[in-house]
Order: structure tokens, then C-alpha cells, then sequence
DNA sequence: TAAAGCGTTTCACATAATAAAACGGTGTTT
DNA sequence: AAACACCGTTTTATTATGTGAAACGCTTTA
């Protein structure tokens, strides 16, 4: 027993290793291949996942295989933060997303990376992979780029001090210096642009979203395709966005760091 | 140790019921109230929360309470068939919710309840409360009277022998016979109504959703205050949900039971 | 027919969860 | 200012409960 974990039960922390295991890649797992992932016994396995089946926490298919289950949907979608934030930036993103034809999202800065809250899909246009509940690298998205640029220096230097800088393109930036400077410019310029430096053909740029102290508490960025998104239009797409954006500071005028 | 519940691990179902505690009418729990709300002692809840918080399933706040937290918001969204039936009918719910200027939901029949998979609000039609990932009772929602009209003998059997008909308004159908017959309309005329029977002031709509065998796999709805919602225009209402529907259909007829 | 895979069950054993009581803090009442 | 009544948290011996190796029954593959 190290310090931080003080007396924690370890059947649940078990239990979470095991519904973490379940993830978009990897949706299905049978019982043995599971205890091979978490490194538990396939007993302990077998029996964690029986008992997250009669909570329906994990629910079992036609081929044996495991899958999450209703119970997560159900508090998943009563986390009420997340829940609140949704629901007051639904309706302004949506606006957003049929004006500018392309996928918008909102996210804020949850350990160390850019956690998406929310998501309005244009009608129209190519649909964006990035799902609400996942996470981006910081420096992988415009988000992530724009929301560490807006925080703390004391953020700013936890972050340079324990992450590394994962190339995912040849565009992704992975020198410090290089990042810090790219930091700066997006504080100066108040938007942040991904040009398919998280992933080829991709192209994102993000605004950010102010508390009224004052304080970035979140980012909404619209994506695409980097055949459509063209930089001539960047100011217009920055348009419709900050019209988003002046809604939601509005309806979360209230809010503190998330 | 009864017959049902074989070998399941204890401290996991304590951790769900300590989690299903927060709802969205008492979001935030000390220590002790929780405990008597769940009969177990204090300690124990204690080191359940603490253990939860570790996990970032609960979060403590500034007042000590504590709440849900990020990782039940990342693992509900990670469900992967609520997820893909979410996603897939996303859009023509927003189309529909556009249109008829009021709030859409999808609902599958889980458990005996309808289960709120999906909603679109509309721009500037009033809110409807009804959260994704809540429950409404099958005697008081329009979907919930719509799927059990369309779901097998067998279902609706277990369900008149479980489940004893609560009355929300004075509108709410409570006799067993008058219910049936309820039924039986809503599989003849292909929807269902909701006419101030679950609150007072609230009109509901529903109509089935099919999948390619021809099985009724969800509802969609169009809720609003009764105000606005008048019986002589069902019928515009109907053509305009069945739109919605068709596309759905057509994006989820490789469904089965859901 | 054998072998190799699967999810599942069993059971002796030891770990890890338990609950009562005490602790240290804060806010309220007298 | 003292007494009280809350709160979340920590400690402790006790024992209930989770554990894992091995065996089981089944299906799929060789």
C-alpha cells in the first residue's frame, strides 16, 4: 500500500479497470481475453462481470462476448456538470453547426487533455469520428492548442513538465519551443488552428468560451475536411463561431473552472 | 445467499447503489445521508466514495458534497449500442424537431419502462424535461403505451402481471381493461397519445419505428404544452414524425429487439 | 477423434472489507 | 465563550468475502 491509495476497495477499482477496458476500438471482450488485458485472474473476471451483468453496468451478447451496458447510458447521462453544460450549449452549437456546415464541438481541459462535452453534426456535411466522453491530446486538436494556451502558467508548466509531445501527423508540432510559441500567437490571435496535424485531411479551428471573471472555461472548434476548409474563410468561420460562443458565455456566465 | 444471485461480488453492488443514489433531483450527497439512504454503514460508505472519487467516477465539491463525476460521463457515451443508435438517428430527429417546433425523443421498451435513448430540442419551441437516459412508466408516456402496443403477447402478459398501473393526473388510464383497449386503438391507428396522462398541461405523440422483419424496435415522439398542441393537427404531426421515421427505419433495419 | 479454445463452477484459504468508536474540524446555540 | 451538534475522516480488531488453481461441460477447429 503506497501513500496516495489510502484504503480503497479494491473490488471496485477492479470493477472500473474492467469497464475501462470497453472502449470504441474495442467494444466486445470475452472473459478470458479480459483478465489477459487487466491482468486479473479469469475467475475474478468472470465474477466482476457478473456482477456488473445483474447491475446492467455490462450486458452479455448472443456470442458470449461482453459489452457495456444501460446502467453506464443511465449515469452516464446524469452526471449533471456535463449534463448542464450540454444542455445549455445544445441549442447554440447546433445554430453554429447548420451555419457553418460542419462538425462542431465543445470542450473543456480535464487532466492534462481535451475532454468533448458536446457535439452538433452539420446535416450536411462529412461527419467528424470525435465522439462526446472522449479525449484529445492537447497538442492534437485546436481545442486542446487553444484551451492550454488559455490557462494557468502553472498549468502550462505541470503540463510541459510531465507530458511529451506525440507526433500523430507530420504536421504535429513536438518541439517545446515550438509549442510554446504556437501558444502564444493563439492567445494573441484568440483562435486556435489544427491544420491536419492531428490527423491527415483533417482541419479544425477553435475559439474559446469565457466565464464572466473573465476566465476560458471552455472551447468550441468546427472540423472538416481539408478539402472544404479553406484558410480564406477562416475570419468567416471565426464569425460564426463567436456568435456561438457571445450564446454560451451567456448561458454559463455563471460557471467557474470545470 | 438466495438462488439468483450466485456469487456476485459485494463491494460492486454497494458501489452502484452508493452511484444510483444521485439522481437528477438530489444530484449531491455528504457522507452520512448517504449512508442511511443506503443502510450501509458510514465507513463504508466513506471508503466506497473515496475509492469512487480516486477513479474520477464522484467528485467532491467545494462544499464537501459529493457528485458524479467525469468517468461515468466517458463511459456512458462509450455504450456502444445506444451510442451507434444515438448517433445514427441524431439527425433526423433534429430534422424533425425543426419542423414540427417541438421536442423529439426515441425511446426503446427496457425493463417495462420506455427508455429515453435520444432528443432533439427545438430552437425556439418550449424545453421538455425529459432527459437522454431517464425512464418514463408505460402508462405514462406516450412511447411507453406505443411499444407495449406493439410489442409480443408474452411482454404484455409479464407486464400486467408485474407492474400495477400509477395514476399521474387525473387524465392517467388506471383500469387494467380501459388500458388494454388503449392498446389495442394504438396498434389499429398506428400512434399513440399522451393527452395531459403523465402532467398536467403536457401532450405527447408517438408512432412505431420498425426495423426490415418488420418489428416495432422504438418509438418517436413530439411533446408540447397543450396550449400549443391541438388534436386538429395530429395528423400534420404524424406526417412529419413518419418522415423522421422512415429515415430511421431505413438507418437502423438491421436492428434486432434493442 | 483429438485438441484447443471458450465461459463457467467449485472450494480451501487468506486477504481485504467491515463497523464501532474516536478524532478534529466547523457552525450554531445558549 | 462554553456547550452542543453536526460534519467528513481515521483507526482498529474481527470476520465476512473475494481469491485463484483446478476441474467442468461445451463448442469449434485440426
Amino acid at each position: 500500500m503506497n501513500a496516495d491509495s489510502k484504503n480503497l476497495n479494491q473490488s471496485i477499482i477492479k470493477a472500473f479497470a474492467v469497464l475501462d477496458a470497453f472502449t470504441n476500438d474495442k467494444k466486445e471482450w470475452g472473459v478470458r481475453e479480459l483478465a489477459t488485458k487487466t491482468g486479473y485472474n479469469k475467475s475474478t473476471v468472470y465474477r466482476l462481470l457478473s456482477t456488473l451483468v445483474s447491475l446492467n453496468a455490462v450486458q452479455q451478447n448472443d456470442n458470449e462476448k461482453y459489452q457495456l451496458g444501460s446502467k453506464l447510458f443511465e449515469l452516464g447521462n446524469r452526471v449533471s456538470i456535463y449534463k448542464s453544460l450540454r444542455d445549455l450549449t445544445n441549442e447554440p452549437i447546433q445554430k453554429v453547426a447548420l451555419e457553418i456546415q460542419e462538425t462542431v464541438l465543445l470542450g473543456i481541459l480535464k487532466e492534462q487533455q481535451a475532454f468533448h462535452i458536446n457535439k452538433a453534426d452539420s446535416l450536411q456535411g462529412l461527419k467528424i469520428s470525435t465522439s462526446i466522453g472522449s479525449y484529445a491530446p492537447v497538442n492534437g486538436s485546436a481545442i486542446g492548442k487553444l484551451l492550454l494556451a488559455f490557462s494557468s502558467i502553472e498549468t502550462q508548466e505541470t503540463f510541459f513538465n510531465s507530458i511529451s509531445l506525440e507526433s500523430f501527423t507530420k504536421n504535429t508540432i513536438s518541439s517545446v519551443s515550438k509549442f510554446k510559441k504556437e501558444l502564444l500567437q493563439i492567445q494573441q490571435q484568440q483562435f486556435a488552428l489544427d491544420i491536419e496535424e492531428s490527423e491527415l485531411g483533417l482541419v479544425c479551428i477553435a475559439i474559446p468560451i469565457y466565464n464572466k471573471k473573465g476566465k476560458v472555461i471552455a472551447g468550441i472548434s468546427a472540423s472538416g475536411p481539408s478539402s472544404r476548409f479553406k484558410m480564406e474563410n477562416v475570419s468567416s468561420y471565426i464569425q460564426i463561431l463567436q456568435k456561438g460562443a457571445n450564446t454560451i458565455e451567456q448561458n454559463l456566465s455563471d460557471f467557474d473552472s470545470l
